[in-house]
DNA sequence: ACCTGAACACCGTTCAAGT
DNA sequence: ACCTGAACACCGTTCAAGT
């Protein structure tokens, strides 16, 4: 990492950037092709340093993850464990709206023991379990849901608000039913 | 119709056949090219009678939705309106998962109010339509809930299943939280 | 070491040329 | 009236040739 030529690591940097931007643009089915041209690099490069788009997405979900990891932690401490797991949902829920096709991406690579932001996802799953048992210990949350249920319906959601404006305009009625399917 | 060329129904005919295998292999993404190959048609002859991937989707889907509008007027005598309605929509969820693409084409048609399957969507939605009220009225479906709700919650979870294995077992599961959502 | 872009094998879509 | 397939403009992916 340190001792690569400088050139190398402003390549990564840039094609990073630049996969951010595209990303956001047209989702994640975007032409990894139009990356290495807006980013002003050989195709050759791109591929040298992210070998599948996998690994691409991979890096720009990591801090994505992370970011969801720390406002859980920060959740713990609440008083209202039924209302921080809501509020944290919710926050997936809006993150994983951002472009079309990451609420796919997110699912799958939580999901995914062998990724390699396995690390990542595991504190985050790992701060999302303590949050899930405060709340069905609290009795708000029914004892037969566990987190892979909480990420699959609320990924759902998103990807739902992909399909459609009108889906998207419902998004919040149908987390709400979601809601109330998860509550005890 | 009836007056076009003999080698052209046939052809049409042709198509509609190796496209259902060829989509139940590979989904609703799959190559129309070797559809087009595997039919033995020209490229240009697939396009002339399906100028779009939708057109051709369409009438595969219109089966489908004409078999669940019958089956939703089927289930329009049950005594118990509030499992005819779980029954239909577990028969929905079941159709949605045949192969990959299925589910959001489905949804995507339902709520395509210019679609040429509206006429065929529309028997559909009037009889679910039909369900939900009965049910509504018997108290056990809350009366928030909407049809493109039902349909959007459902086809979440046909998409879950074409999401991963792991996914797919938990179908059944997912399903049943989504129908107590819904529950009054 | 790393970068580049041509090369290959695929797409979807259009349309001039055939029958 | 209809069919055909070459042509065009894109992909993702690999790899020989360069620096």
């Amino acid at each position: 990492m340190a001792n690569q030529r400088a050139d190398a690591r402003r390549n990564y940097e840039r094609i990073l950037e630049v996969a951010g931007t595209v990303v956001a643009e047209q989702g994640t089915q975007a032409s990894l092709r139009e990356v290495a041209r807006r980013a002003g690099v050989g195709l050759g490069t791109l591929y040298r340093h992210f070998p599948t788009r996998e690994a691409l997405l991979e890096v720009l979900l990591r801090q994505r993850f992370d970011g969801l990891a720390d406002k859980a932690r920060s959740l713990e401490d609440s008083q209202d464990p039924g209302a921080a797991l809501e509020q944290w949902l919710r926050q997936f829920l809006a993150g994983s709206t951002t472009y079309r096709g990451l609420a796919a991406s997110m699912l799958a690579t939580i999901e995914d023991e062998a990724s390699p932001l396995h690390a990542s996802c595991h504190a985050m799953r790992e701060a999302v379990g303590r949050l899930l048992t405060r709340a069905q210990e609290a009795g708000r949350v029914r004892s037969d849901v566990d987190r892979t249920d909480l990420f699959a319906l609320v990924s759902a959601i998103g990807w739902l608000s992909d399909q459609a404006p009108a889906m998207a305009d419902r998004a919040d009625h149908l987390f709400g039913l979601v809601m109330d399917a998860v509550k005890a």
